[in-house]
DNA sequence: CCACGAACACAAACCGATTTGCAAAGGAGC
DNA sequence: GCTCCTTTGCAAATCGGTTTGTGTTCGTGG
C-alpha cells in the first residue's frame, strides 16, 4: 500500500536479518519454523514483494522471454502468440512483445535490445534473418527459437511448418481439377520466399504453367493482395488459379476478382495459406492450407524452455509441424 | 560476439575510467571530444551494451510497460496492442503482455506481477476490476490508463468508448425499422456489464420490448454466442433482434441463426460491436458498432507517456473515443 | 608566476536482492 | 559439566551499472 518495501524493511519488522528473510523465503537454507512465521507474517503486514529488478540482477536471468514478430496484428500471429504466452506463464515467465514489420533492420534492432534486456530466451518469426545472423547477434549462448527458418544447418532451435506438403497437396488438387495456368502471389520480396521456392517446385514436379508474370510481391495485407491481383488479372490471358502466401493477400485477391467481374471459383481459383479464423467466414469460404499457428506457439514454447533447462550446448532441436489443405469455397 | 562486456572492459579497452565512460554515454558531464572519439571506438570494438538490468535497478526506470488484455487472440486486442507497441517504441519502450481470460484474480495477479518486475506503467483492459481496485493493487504512484472503466470518479486514467453512442443509434435505427422486439447477448456476468446496461438505458429510453429472457450473458466467443442465441432463439416467442457485445458473439448468433435455419436479416436482425476486420468479410456481412482499437492503443500509448512526463501529482485524465453505428448486411 | 577553469581519475555510495564464510546458540551424548 | 554438532543468524561481497565529491593535471590568460 505504502511505497514499496524492501527486504531490510522485513528483516526489522520481524526482527531477523536480511539474510534470514531471503533464507526462509527462497528455501536455500533452513530457517526455524517460529522464525519463518513471524517472516512470513511480516511480509503480509508491509505487502512485500521481492523486487525482481534486483532478484535478475543477481542471479543473472530475468524470468523473461522476447517474442519479436512481423506484426502481432496480422491475425496469424495472435494465436501463436497466446500459445507461447500460455506455455511459459505457468513456468512464471512473463514476455516482451515487439514487431518489425519485417524489416531487417528493426529485427537486429529487436534482438540487440533484447539482448541488452538480458532475456532468458528468444522466439523469433523471422522473415528477413538468418539463423546465423541471428546467432551472431545475440551470442553463443542466448536461447532462441527461430520459426520459419529453412532447415538443413542451423545455429537455433527451429520451428517450421512443412509448407512444401500442404503446397503440393494443393497443388495437385488444382492439378486434378484440370487447371494448368497458375500464379502466386507471396509475400515482400526477400521474405526468404520459402513458401513462393516450394510453391514453385510443386508446380514444376506436375508440368504445372506459371508465367513469370503470374508471380507477383507483395505486402502480408488484404491491401497488399488486391494491388497484386489487380495487375496481375489485367493481362490478356490470366491463371486459371492463383495461390498466395497468407489468407489475408488471398482475401484481398478474392476482393480484387469480385471487383473484375471475375466469379470465384468458376472463373478463378483462390488458395490461401494460414487458415485463419476468417478463412471459414468471408464469402465465398476460402480454400486455404491450415498452418497451425497455435500448435507453433505452444511447440515454441516447449522447445524454449527445454533449451533452458539443458543449456547451450545441447545440439540444436527442429520441430516440423504438419500443414494440409482445407477445402472450402473458392477453390 | 564474446561473452557480454562490462563498462569495466570498455574503460580498460579505452584506457579510461568507467567514470569516464559511463559520462560519456549519458552526457551528464563534459568529456574532451578525443576521448569520447576513443571511448565510442572501444564499445564499437567490443560490442558492447550496457546492461539494461543493472541500469534499470539504479535509475528506478526500468523502460518498459505492461498490457494486460483478456485474450491477445481475441481479434479485438491485437489491432489495438499493435498501435500501443508503436506508440510507446519509439521513445524507447518494450512492453510486457499477458492474458487474463477476464478473471478477476487473472488481473489482480497480473497487476502485482508487473508491479514486481517495476514497469513504468500499464495499460489494462479491464472486465473485473474497477480503478480502485487497481489502484489499491500496484500503489499511489504508478502509471496505469484502464481500458473501458467506468467514467466519473476513477483512481487512473482512463480511455473509454462511447458505447451508448453507438449502442443508441444502433436501437434508434432498429426502432426506425419497426423493431420493437429485442434481444443483448452479453459477455460473461460480473465483466462489468457496461454495454448491456447501456443498452438497457437505450432501449427503454424508446420503449422498446426487452423480455428478460432475451437477455443472456455468455464468453465473448463464436461458441458462446452460438450457445446462448441456440436457447434465446428457441421459445415460443423470440426477438426480432438481437444485439451482441462483441462481433465473435454477433458471428455466433448467426451461425446459430443459420442452423435453426432463420434467415438473417428477414426474420432476425443482427448487430454486432467492434468492427473488428472479420465482420466486413462475415456472409451475411455484420453490421456493427465501431469501437477504434487502433485510436485506443494509440491514445493509451499518448496518456501513459503524458503521466510518465507529468508525474503522479496531476489529475486524472480520461479520453472518451467515439463508437458509431457500420450498417452493413445482417441488419 | 599565479590563478583559474576544463578534463579526467579515483574511490565510494547506491539501487535491492542472493549467497558465502564465520560465529553464536542450543541440544545431545558421555 | 564439557565437548561436539547442528541449527540459525550476521556481516560482507556481489551482480553492473550511475552518480557525487575530491584531487590531479594541464593549458591559458593576466
Amino acid at each position: 500500500m505504502v511505497s514499496s518495501r524492501r527486504i531490510a524493511d522485513v528483516a526489522a519488522e520481524a526482527g531477523v536479518s536480511q539474510t534470514t528473510v531471503s533464507h526462509a523465503l527462497s528455501g536455500r537454507r533452513p530457517v526455524a519454523p517460529a522464525t519463518r512465521a513471524r517472516i512470513m507474517d511480516a511480509v503480509e503486514r508491509l505487502d512485500y514483494r521481492p523486487d525482481r529488478l534486483a532478484t535478475s540482477l543477481r542471479m543473472q536471468r530475468t524470468q523473461t522471454l522476447a517474442l519479436i514478430v512481423p506484426d502481432i496484428a496480422n491475425p496469424y500471429y495472435p494465436a501463436s502468440a497466446r500459445a507461447l504466452l500460455d506455455g511459459v506463464n505457468d513456468v512464471g515467465f512473463m514476455t516482451l512483445i515487439t514487431n518489425t514489420d519485417g524489416d531487417p533492420e528493426g529485427e537486429r534492432a529487436a534482438l540487440q535490445e533484447m539482448v541488452a534486456r538480458r532475456v532468458d530466451g528468444i522466439v523469433m518469426h523471422s522473415l528477413a534473418t538468418t539463423t546465423a545472423d541471428v546467432r551472431r547477434i545475440v551470442g553463443p549462448d542466448l536461447p532462441v527459437v527461430v520459426v520459419g527458418g529453412l532447415t538443413g544447418h542451423t545455429e537455433t532451435d527451429l520451428v517450421v511448418t512443412a509448407d512444401s506438403v500442404g503446397l503440393g497437396e494443393a497443388v495437385k488438387y488444382l492439378h486434378d481439377r484440370g487447371v494448368r495456368d497458375l500464379g502466386f502471389v507471396d509475400g515482400p520480396e526477400g521474405n526468404g520466399m520459402y513458401r513462393l521456392v516450394a510453391f514453385l517446385g510443386a508446380a514444376n514436379a506436375l508440368g504445372m504453367n506459371v508465367q513469370d508474370e503470374w508471380v507477383a510481391h507483395t505486402p502480408f495485407t488484404r491491401e497488399g493482395g488486391f494491388a497484386a491481383a489487380m495487375s496481375l488479372l489485367h493481362g490478356d490471358r490470366r491463371p486459371a488459379a492463383i495461390m498466395c502466401a497468407n489468407d489475408l493477400i488471398a482475401i484481398g485477391v478474392m476482393d480484387a476478382a469480385r471487383a473484375l467481374g471475375i466469379s470465384i471459383p468458376r472463373d478463378l481459383a483462390v488458395i490461401g495459406f494460414d487458415d485463419i479464423e476468417t478463412a471459414a467466414l468471408v464469402t465465398p469460404q476460402l480454400t486455404t492450407i491450415t498452418n497451425p499457428a497455435s500448435l507453433t506457439g505452444a511447440t515454441c514454447a516447449e522447445l524454449l524452455l527445454e533449451r533452458i533447462g539443458r543449456g547451450a550446448a545441447a545440439p540444436y532441436m527442429t520441430r516440423i509441424l504438419p500443414t494440409s489443405l482445407v477445402l472450402r469455397e473458392s477453390a
